[in-house]
DNA sequence: GCGGATCAC
DNA sequence: TATGGTGATCCGC
């Protein structure tokens, strides 16, 4: 198709996607704080929470013929998600294949999700390990908070503990470091709320500012998403990935880049985001597969900066709704609001209760037609008939006589 | 409105 | 031995 196109539809086509491309570069909204938060290898962290014998071992969760997620240790291996369970026992024999618990991923889930719900009461959960916030709000309000507000109290990970004394945070062990290794990133301080050191052990300049046993946040979003990272870790013991951008394609493809534990924010300016944009391969972008990327990479493109050269080209090639995501992608512009779960998945009542009566009209006049067939087959001589499909549109037209 | 293809998790 | 299940969206018909 590519071949058969001429200069002068190139040529048309190059204006018209510019124009359009023009009034989204006007449109582009820089004001929306969004944060992706990713929990670390979910299901296999919790599986090894719950039992120590799995900490320093490779592990998978699933089943011999899938897995749903590894833990690092595996991965180095080549164990993935969405692998088979016995194809990965060939990359790693020593796996140990854990069968999924889900109860028990959705009573951490929603442990979580009580505290997301205290930055963004309206925030998308994609699935059990991954949810979309938009802080800008909370971040408008923050401002103002007293350092009290921001202040949280660390427990040691271990019961045998609490009973002892408590110690000075730079005096913790080894052992209690790692539980928390966020507090001890060497990340430089965030100097924005001047005079917050008040309080402060003159000896620990460092932010987050800890004083004995407690620590401080600020005010940044950084300091935010470093907030909510270190509450989901004292209240779960699992640690979580996060991405701050102004929109939720950005925010995505960020949570990926220092994973897993850790953070990584594009600031809310347009050279920012084209800087980070530039060599980011599409793949990366969610909504582009393993087809598109195939597809794409036909013509030559990979990075966001070649899908954004050949916008003209791929207006010619693909659907309107296709070319025009890409040239989304290719600017670095994504959706800055969060539509509200349940607007768009889920169905009226209405439409669920007409849903549910057309399937089991449906399947009634299956089940009728099971027990003609049944029938005939005994007529002529057949005794046995397995596992029957029909076609939908066949169970329509018999209901059409 | 349906079925196929693609995609995310 | 053995490679998932579900829901959403887009597209062509």
């Amino acid at each position: 198709q590519k071949a058969q196109i001429t200069s002068q539809q190139l040529r048309k086509a190059q204006l018209q996607v510019d124009r359009f491309a023009m009034e989204l570069e006007q449109s582009r909204d820089l004001n929306n704080t969004i944060v992706h938060i990713d929990m670390d290898a979910f299901y296999a962290a919790v599986e090894m929470r719950d039992n120590p014998e799995l900490k320093d071992k490779p592990i998978a969760v699933g089943s011999s013929s899938m897995l749903s997620t590894s833990n690092y240790h595996a991965r180095r291996f080549g164990v993935r998600a969405a692998m088979p369970g016995f194809i990965a026992k060939r990359l790693c024999p020593q796996l140990i294949i854990v069968p999924s618990n889900f109860d028990k991923y959705r009573a951490v889930s929603k442990e979580v999700k009580e505290i997301l719900a205290d930055y963004d009461p309206n925030f998308m959960a994609m699935s059990l390990d991954e949810a979309y916030l938009n802080i800008t709000k909370h971040l408008q309000e923050r401002q103002n908070w007293p350092e009290d507000k921001r202040r949280y109290f660390i427990k040691t990970g271990h019961s045998l503990e609490n009973d002892k004394p408590r110690k000075e945070v730079n005096k913790l062990s080894e052992h209690e470091r790692s539980i928390s290794p966020l507090l001890f990133e060497d990340s430089p301080p965030d100097l924005q709320p001047p005079g917050n050191t008040s309080q402060v052990n003159s000896e620990e300049q460092n932010n987050p500012q800890i004083l004995q046993n407690s620590v401080v946040f600020g005010t940044s979003a950084e300091e935010v998403v470093k907030e909510i990272r270190f509450r989901i870790e004292q209240k779960t013991t699992l640690t979580a990935s996060a991405g701050i951008a102004p929109n939720t394609m950005l925010a995505k493809v960020c949570s990926d880049k220092n994973k897993p534990n850790g953070q990584y924010q594009i600031l809310p300016r347009r050279q920012a985001v084209m800087d980070f944009i530039k060599d980011l391969p599409i793949r990366k972008v969610s909504g582009i597969g393993k087809v598109t990327e195939k597809m794409l990479k036909a013509l030559g493109i990979t990075t966001c900066t070649e899908l954004y050269q050949q916008r003209a080209l791929l207006s010619l090639l693909f659907s309107e709704s296709s070319w025009r995501y890409f040239l989304h992608i290719s600017m670095g512009l994504g959706s800055t609001h969060l539509t509200r779960d349940g607007e768009r998945k889920s169905m009226s009542v209405e439409r669920t209760f007409s849903e549910i009566s057309k399937a089991e009209e449906q399947y009634k006049l299956c089940q009728e037609l099971c027990n003609e067939l049944a029938q005939d087959l005994q007529k002529e001589g057949l005794k046995e008939y397995g596992s029957l499909v029909f076609p939908v549109k066949k169970i329509r037209n018999t209901n059409n006589g």
